[in-house]
DNA sequence: ATTTCAATGGATTTGCAAATCCATTGACAT
DNA sequence: ATGTCAATGGATTTGCAAATCCATTGAAAT
């Protein structure tokens, strides 16, 4: 997403030559690309000139936003300890460390769009 | 670590009790007990009345040095993106902004040791 | 109309950490 | 001395995300 938002708007990038820049294995990118273009951040193109750009501004495209898509879900309140019965009211010992960081990290995410990339 | 922490001093637990208290495979969490005895943060005792202490007071156990312990190297600088390449003169989009959430992650884990999970 | 190109998506395979198994070692109790 | 108990550590298996494969769909160029 980092690589799109810094190509020139409206050019669009086919996955062969992203996964080639990336280094990240064409097949897996594509699946990758199908999870962004089906939630709506990227537009896909098939055929000639085909390839995928974002479907908004990189401005209005939040990692947050980016990480949702991709199934990764830091607002859950998953234990650190992985326990199933950790809440404030019984916390487990790095209960409220890890619930700082985790905001802080949410936070970064929830504040910064793909434009701060650049 | 932490519910080794919590035990009163000189008490040792074994591996096996330790696998039901936080629900961790048993054969699982012996490799783990045994990375932590090899690095010298755990006192291992064999047979009768044998098990796990920590081999020093729980205010001188640093996370970091639990991490340390377990292989995982929070310093060691790799890149968000995986990157082989990317430092401050060559950064990648993150590399800052990773940077930075690194750094404080890795300081909570240097300043805070066990007996801050009490 | 036909060809070419690129995304789509489901089925399948791979790779490796997670988890298991078990024979061995060493310590304590009796 | 002997039996029991718990850690040790290497070999092996499992589970699942990562990665691959490929036939299909749809779009544009000619």
């Amino acid at each position: 997403m980092t690589y799109l938002a810094r190509t020139k708007p409206d050019e669009r990038v086919r996955a062969r030559d992203l996964a080639k820049a990336t280094d990240v294995p064409p097949a897996f990118l594509s699946k990758i690309m199908r999870a962004l273009s089906t939630s709506g951040l990227l537009d896909a193109q098939k055929g000639h000139n085909g390839g995928f750009m974002l479907s908004r501004p990189a401005s209005e495209i939040r990692f947050i936003d980016v990480l949702r898509a991709v199934d990764f879900q830091p607002e859950t309140d998953h234990c650190l300890f992985g326990l199933g019965n950790c809440n404030a009211q019984n916390p487990c010992p790095l209960h409220f460390e890890w619930a700082v960081l985790k905001e802080q990290i949410e936070h970064w995410a929830r504040s910064h769009s793909l434009a701060d990339s650049d």
